[in-house]
RNA sequence: GGAGAGAUGACCGAGUGGUUGAAGGUGCACGCCUGGAAAGCGUGUGUACUCUAACCGGUACCAAGGGUUCGAAUCCCUUUCUCUCCGCCA
């Protein structure tokens, strides 16, 4: 998928990882979210798009502080014109042996000034920034309106007329104990070791992990026409600020101590960032990522939730898709994603559903977002296992990466998705909960047995 | 970790204080030429913010930040990254 003719490359050339604090700021200072263009030219369009996602969002203290930036950079930026014009007037007087000490007079006092001038533009941009960063994505249009999960939409199920009623007589179990059944999870290890949301993989489970993992790339590689990528688990600040965890978001997030880097919460950070800071070519687009990795997460605010199983874990696999495109052709991408993703639970023989998010529970980079939920009849219930978004232009502006228009010099924001495809933990919890049979043990579905050396069934653990 | 060398536009590569946003080349676009193409010739080719109805302008940006100076890609300091050698290491 490298545009390899042109020579093409995201690791060549890359902006430098910024350490300090101040140094990130600083380059965030250029970096949008939303299109400050169309907060200024469409202030009641953009404030109803945010209202429909719940919560408040005040744009009068971003009109009051643009209007401010903008009136300190027309003040500097005229004593900057003046600064230029006697410096370069100096120098001919100086070449010419005239006399510039009248110039040098009104430069002592202008320079002051224009250094106070630039220290408060400054400020104003910075004021500006801290707002706008902070602000979610626009819904799209046909995203349905609704405050939380409960106004989501169920788009289609798979297999058709599945009903989720078991077998008379069999109560499912739920996934941890089918695991510690068959003696493939471990959590009370897991819990000396380091603590609270994290296992142990044991013997058939670990391989098992390892199955899914590579069962999903080969068929995303292979039949859907990405390329796999293993990027590294860490991030900078400003990686995560491109895909939108930071600022908003850094409670969630592990960091490290030392050094100033952050474990990746998903490969979407690593992923989307190859385009960072970049011009594309549009003949290069679509680009097609996938990657397997670990994903990293505090769970900071669900405290109390799913505290039993492999739901909700501080460290995970999972394998993710990330779509580069033109701006007209994202929304289409989004439906091969989420296809490719369905593709994987299909395969797997995993009943799901499609839900669309309504505005109130989007993500705050996406503008528009499919939910595949599984079904786990252990829990009775369908649970998410994959999450595919559209960011249209929002991680694009915040990162700069642009696509330049064949035979035109102009160039604008590329489009961005991503989706996972799927959690890997989660595809191993509704393997177990889905396969588990009455006399205790797992069949394995046909297309992971090859993986498996052929191994077809797990048997309960003896003793 | 130690020593050294580097970081300039889509790419290569000049440039050590003064109309340099930046020579030259490549690439790309348009035109001429051609039956068509190649070659050749000519012209044009950064990003962002801002101003304007538009044209025309203004400002910033030569890794990042700070300093010296009337004036900095060019001088000084700090940081980051890359490369080479040494050390260490999966």
């Amino acid at each position: 998928m490298w545009p390899g003719r042109s020579g093409w490359s995201p690791w060549r050339g890359s902006p430098s990882p910024r350490r300090r604090g101040g140094t990130v700021w600083q380059a965030r200072r250029k970096r949008k979210m939303l299109d400050p263009k169309q907060i200024r030219e469409r202030p009641q369009w953009v404030e109803e798009r945010l209202a429909s996602r719940g919560g408040r969002y005040d744009l009068k203290e971003f009109h009051a502080l643009e209007a401010l930036k903008r009136k300190a950079q027309a003040e500097t930026e005229a004593l900057q014109a003046r600064r230029n014009e006697i410096s370069r007037e100096v120098g001919r007087l100086k070449a010419n042996r005239g006399d510039a000490s009248g110039l040098l007079a009104e430069m002592g006092e202008l320079g002051p000034r224009l250094k106070e001038a630039e220290g408060a533009l400054r400020l104003q941009e910075e004021a500006l920034l801290e707002v706008l960063t902070r602000l979610p994505n626009l819904p799209a249009g046909d995203v349905p309106v609704g405050p939380d999960e409960s106004a989501n939409v169920v788009m289609h199920s798979w297999p058709a007329g599945f009903s989720g009623v078991p077998p008379e007589g069999f109560l499912p179990l739920n996934h941890w104990d089918v695991g510690e059944r068959l003696g493939v999870l471990d959590f009370n290890l897991a819990a000396e070791t380091v603590g609270a949301r994290f296992t142990f993989f044991r013997g058939a489970g670990a391989r098992l992990i390892r199955a899914l993992t590579s069962f999903m790339l080969d068929l995303h590689t292979t039949e859907h026409g990405y390329e796999e990528i293993l990027p590294p688990f860490l991030a900078n600040r400003e990686s995560l600020f491109g895909t939108g965890q930071l600022p908003k978001f850094e409670e969630d997030l592990f960091c490290l101590r030392d050094d100033p880097y952050y474990l990746i919460p998903t490969a979407e950070v690593p992923l989307t960032n190859l385009v960072r800071g970049r011009i594309v070519e549009e003949a290069e687009l679509p680009l097609k990522w996938t990657a397997w990795t670990a994903c990293f997460r505090r769970e900071a605010g669900a405290a109390g939730k799913d505290t039993r199983g492999l739901i909700r874990q501080h460290q995970f696999d999972k394998v993710e898709l990330v779509w580069i495109t033109r701006p007209e052709e994202s929304m289409a991408a989004l439906e091969s994603l989420t296809l490719h993703a369905e593709e994987v639970l299909k395969r797997l023989e995993l009943p799901f559903r499609r839900v669309a998010l309504c505005t109130g529970d989007l993500g705050f980079s996406a503008a528009k977002t499919y939910d595949l939920e599984v079904w786990l009849p252990g829990q009775g219930r369908y649970r998410e296992i994959s999450s595919c978004s559209n960011t249209l232009d929002f991680q694009a502006r915040r990162m700069k990466a642009r696509l330049r228009r064949a035979g035109t010099k102009a160039v604008e924001p590329v489009h961005t998705l991503n989706g996972s495809g799927v959690a890997v933990g989660r595809a191993l919890v509704a393997l177990l909960e889905n396969f588990q049979q009455p006399d205790g043990s797992l069949v394995i579905p046909d297309v992971l047995r090859p993986y498996l050396g052929g191994l077809s069934r797990l048997l309960p653990a003896s003793g």
